[in-house]
DNA sequence: GTGAAAGCGCTAACAT
DNA sequence: ATGTTAGCGCTTTCAC
């Protein structure tokens, strides 16, 4: 039989449906002989409840979907945090891939939700607030890795902010003075720059102007040949803020006779996929406690807490050192 | 009504249950009429079929389950095939997370077929041949990545031998004539060595001893300093198979002088995290088309083919050039 | 074409 | 402590 039921077991142990149902979710009132009895009935015969018939009737799936994007490096983190936390509650975890387009995003959430998991967990959603805010009313949800934009979401996110003052720290700690900043936007958020600023001043150094790309380009006479392109200013150390930021830093820096760390230090503020592998310091949130909290927050909402205002975490950020960073030379 | 029910609809639209369940899943034999009544009511209610209810009165639940550690980088792409060949046939996809450690991919293993997937997908299995038979003897089921132990299993692989020769002819094709050949197997399989020696052959050249390293220890005179390393033999390119061989192969490298691509071309067989990060060029099939391959595999068997034996696909390898192979100098 | 009736496998009162 | 009875929301014969 590849799919014996209740009932089966049932029968086998020459006892009611009821008693093997109390006896499959651990009820404390059956009798040690009957139980033990059921036990064995359901192993011989390799019982396994079934989810859908035991989620349409309880009123209650048990599992928590979680929707991501798998290309995401930090993902996988992101998973194992919830993943634990799920587990210590004997929640089941599930992922859909949302993959980067909204449009597939939106489809991979409904999908989601038409499982009508107990909960839903939104990992750095593409989506329109007011999508989001439609599926919040379907159940539970919290959002991680953004700032949902409704305050009556729950959210677990970073700190920018707190991430560049501990990168800028990072390499005043190493001794650096001449500690650029580095940002492809061209307009950075007020909160990073007084962020960059005030860990100069506490570092006793005097901080500059945010720069989209600190090498000027060759000088004419040079012929514009590889190699020529020199740092605009001085420095021996650079924080680029954000994923991109710091990949065009590391290839701007290649382009250059620039050594990295020999030359300058490079603290990326982000995850950037293949930082462990190229070796580069970054300074974020730790991906495994984002979807740790996270789920916590989920779970807590699940079990009946239903505040009105959105709670909202804030995971420090965490240096994780690598070899593009040493004292100066 | 937070989850209007297919009755909700009926009652709305003044017709039975039975009409909407015809209409929801687009039978031909509605009438226009009252196909468009139902339809206008399912969407005022914002009704969406439930389906725990729908798998469970069907039988089937129309997802399939895919087992993946989300560690894995390849794991995205393979994903997005899946996913691919997955909507051409409606059904929908789901992951759960294996994580790597065999007892745990056990329980995700069983969390997945508790739900009653219409088949699963095991990415790079680890789990025990006998689990891996007991699974599919509950539903059907495809392997992608390994070749599956039971010969009655479906699998989809790459082609080792194949991608050898290939990274081989690459780079005598780029004018590389020592090319060395290196694995951190202390026996590698007969399969790659011969692959490895006839690939030299039909490039003219001839081949050497798979080595664990190219990279003689720095002589005792020299005091054992960094940048002392130096190749135990003359070569111009190496090709370095698996993972973790290539990831030792550039750390070895970067240890000495040595530079890449100035000095030695590298390429790994394989698919290294950081891989396009770091620029390094690699030979894999394409992590895409296995999980096209597997998931049509999978379809095929749900959809009612039962073949005896299991059938086994081959993707071809890729090159994927990158900044770590160029001609010799 | 349309509707009524019988489950799918399980849980959760409610009896006993 | 154990069995009985209704459903959960849907699909699927089978009559009309």
């Amino acid at each position: 039989m590849s799919h014996p039921t209740l009932e089966d077991v049932a029968a086998r142990a020459g006892v009611s449906r009821a008693l093997v149902s109390l006896v499959m979710r651990g009820s404390p009132k059956v009798g040690k002989e009957r139980r033990e009895a059921v036990l064995e009935a359901a192993r011989e015969l390799g019982y396994r409840p079934n989810v859908m018939a035991r989620s349409l009737a309880a009123g209650r799936t048990g599992m928590v979907g979680l929707l991501a994007d798998l290309h995401d490096p930090a993902c996988a983190a992101l998973h194992d945090g919830m993943a634990e936390a799920a587990a210590r509650r004997s929640v089941r975890l599930l992922l859909v891939g949302g993959g980067g387009r909204p449009a597939r995003e939106r489809a991979a959430l409904h999908q989601l939700l038409d499982l009508r998991p107990d909960g839903v967990l939104l990992a750095n959603p593409r989506s329109s607030a007011s999508d989001i805010e439609r599926a919040a009313g379907t159940c539970p949800l919290a959002v991680v890795g953004r700032s949902p934009r409704s305050a009556r979401l729950d959210g677990v996110t970073g700190d920018d902010a707190a991430a560049v003052e501990l990168a800028v720290s990072h390499l005043a700690a190493l001794g650096h003075r001449d500690i650029a900043c580095l940002s492809l936007s061209p307009r950075p958020p007020a909160s990073l720059r007084n962020a960059y600023a005030a860990a100069m001043r506490d570092a006793g150094l005097g901080d500059r102007p945010i720069a989209r790309d600190l090498l000027a380009p060759p000088a004419p006479e040079d012929g514009g040949r590889a190699g020529a392109w020199r740092p605009s200013e001085p420095f021996s150390a650079a924080v680029a803020i954000g994923d991109a930021t710091g990949a065009g830093a590391l290839a701007a820096l290649g382009r250059t006779g620039l050594r990295v760390p020999g030359d300058v230090s490079l603290v990326v503020v982000g995850d950037p996929p293949g930082a462990a592998a190229i070796g580069v310091t970054t300074v974020a949130p730790p991906p495994r406690e984002l979807g740790r909290a996270a789920m916590e927050l989920l779970l807590d909402r699940i079990g009946g807490e239903r505040p009105e205002e959105g709670r909202r975490i804030t995971v420090p950020p965490l240096v994780v050192g690598r070899p593009s960073t040493a004292p100066p030379a």
